[in-house]
RNA sequence: GGUCCCUUCGUCUAUCGGUUAGGACGUCAGGUUUUCAACCUGAAAAGAGGGGUUCGACUCCCCUAGGGACUGCCA
């Protein structure tokens, strides 16, 4: 990958009027241009922690899009903060990805393309686009809190733009490092976002945003806008917390001559109590929910539908949902995300999850539930796949039996009267109905009885299906 | 403090000036399953507040309240 430079001007000019123009078109035609070409997403993590329900959701909706359109996925990894990334961060991220089944045609780190990075660096300055600050981040701190103290905009002041170069061989003399900051036109920066609509942001009301700090390590701006660049990203789709980014970027991708993507924005998620999703919720990772028994399917699912107008619904597969996406379903104010929603979902989908979706899980749980009779039976008593490990245990090995003494002639009574042979699915009526005329019992105090004598508690799956599954030798010895 | 965004049943939302304000999840009730779950049927459940504009406002405008984001040598 290379960074464009020819015609740059020239292309960056025409494609600053054609934005213009759009960004006053209504939407329709917006759209269809939008959709002629197959987009190519990124999806940019930092390898800092591991992925949360935030972080997931703004992975699907890429990858969703652009799936949904024939397009690519892009893992981009955001390690230029070499003090917080580790390699392990990105190996966890890349499963738990792979587990939720969010592939990428590609992927590339960061922190192999610094020197990428100074090329364009150099460029910017070249163009007088970047220039070299030297306030320290306790003077920028004070800068920001005297401006807020008189009522203005904490906006960085420009100062160094003023210094001469004597000045800065005095600071530096002093001992004092630059760290560089873009240059802002001044002028509004207009996008039609793929979300949120018309957007604009008056670039004089933000301060220049520091590209490199003192050490000469990057910040994410500018790395950013260089890979979207040579990756051709066509729409950057990201958190609604990204706006105010999005004016000092898009002069960022016209100055190093690259087209600006779409971009789209969407609202953050908030906890169940409405507040920002930070603490409890932000700190709710995609490795707790997977080891707590949800399926990749049910987070994908639920994120997917939350804060859209589409119901919120299990399904089977991402191709699905992907098949289902559109911008315009999403809404714009935050949504709640609600851990005990994701539960009840899943159960929906666990319920309706076919044997050949668990089997191997099921083996691995207990080969013994490693049947399609067993899975059928018991599955819609599960809340997760694992619940099924307990009814496997009850089932082909030991339960114990909880007969009350009154019913202990009962219980001999039902011994005799179990049907002859193999259990069937249809021996438990039969059985049933023997019983009640041999004892006159009926209702609970017929049924209840057995089942917990066969399993041992007051509750479970059919037994018309469980019984078969014990099978005669267990349910003898268990009534006897 | 400043800028931007948001506010319809508990939750996610539909409505794009005229509707008995619809759906889904959840809740509750009934049915079914001789249990629970699942399933079926039904019910309760909403326009933040106040001003306008209009014959008519959930819808358009203003104010207030509440929530969110940004305002970093974080991403």
């Amino acid at each position: 990958m290379v960074v464009k430079q020819n015609n740059s001007k020239n292309v960056a000019e025409a494609l600053g009027f054609c934005r213009d123009m759009m960004s006053k078109a209504p939407f329709p035609a917006l759209e269809g241009l939008t959709a002629m070409t197959a987009p190519i997403v990124r999806f940019a993590p930092s390898p800092t922690g591991r992925l949360h329900v935030g972080n997931v959701r703004t992975a699907l909706v890429n990858w969703l899009f652009a799936r949904g359109q024939g397009g690519k996925f892009i893992l981009r990894i955001d390690d230029t903060d070499l003090e917080r990334s580790t390699k392990e961060n990105e190996e966890v991220l890349k499963a738990d990805l792979a587990w939720l089944g969010l592939t990428w045609e590609d992927t590339f780190n960061q922190s192999d393309r610094f020197g990428i990075y100074d090329t364009a660096a150099d460029k910017l300055r070249a163009m007088g686009l970047l220039y070299p600050a030297y306030e320290t981040a306790d003077e920028l701190d004070v800068k920001r809190k005297i401006a807020q103290s008189r009522g203005r905009p904490p906006v960085y002041d420009r100062a160094a733009l003023s210094l001469t170069d004597a000045d800065r061989a005095k600071l530096e003399a002093e001992g004092r490092k630059a760290h560089w900051r873009f240059k802002l036109s001044g002028n509004r920066v207009e996008w039609n976002d793929l979300v949120r609509g018309p957007q604009s942001i008056d670039t004089s009301s933000v301060s220049d945003p520091v590209l490199i700090r003192e050490d000469g390590s990057y910040l994410y701006t500018l790395p950013s806008v260089i890979d979207d660049i040579e990756a051709s990203i066509t729409h950057v789709v990201r958190g609604e917390d990204h706006v105010t980014n999005s004016g000092a970027q898009i002069e960022i991708f016209m100055a190093l001559g690259g087209k600006a993507p779409e971009m789209a924005h969407m609202p953050l998620l908030v906890g169940a109590d409405g507040s920002a999703l930070s603490k409890r919720i932000g700190s709710l990772s995609i490795g707790e929910l997977r080891e707590n028994g949800i399926e990749a399917m049910a987070i994908s699912s639920h994120l997917a539908k939350l804060g859209t107008s589409d119901n919120i619904e299990p399904r089977s597969s991402l191709a699905e949902l992907a098949e289902e996406f559109s911008f315009s379903k999403i809404g714009r104010a935050p949504a709640r995300f609600d851990e005990a929603d994701l539960d009840s979902l899943n159960a929906a989908l666990v319920h309706g999850m076919t044997y050949e979706a668990v089997k191997d899980r099921l083996a691995a749980l207990d080969p013994r539930a490693d049947n399609e009779a067993f899975w059928l039976a018991v599955r819609e008593n599960c809340a997760r796949v694992s619940s099924a490990k307990p009814w496997a245990e009850i089932i082909y090995g030991k339960a114990a039996p909880d007969v009350a003494d009154e019913d202990r002639d009962f219980i001999a009574a039902a011994a005799a009267h179990l049907p002859a042979g193999e259990l069937t699915p249809a021996s438990w009526s039969e059985w049933t109905s023997a019983l009640k005329a041999a004892t006159g019992r009926k209702g609970k105090t017929l049924f209840m009885p057995l089942r917990k004598a066969l399993t041992g508690l007051e509750h479970g799956p059919d037994m018309g299906a469980v019984l078969p599954l014990i099978g005669r030798a267990r349910v003898l010895e268990r009534l006897g």
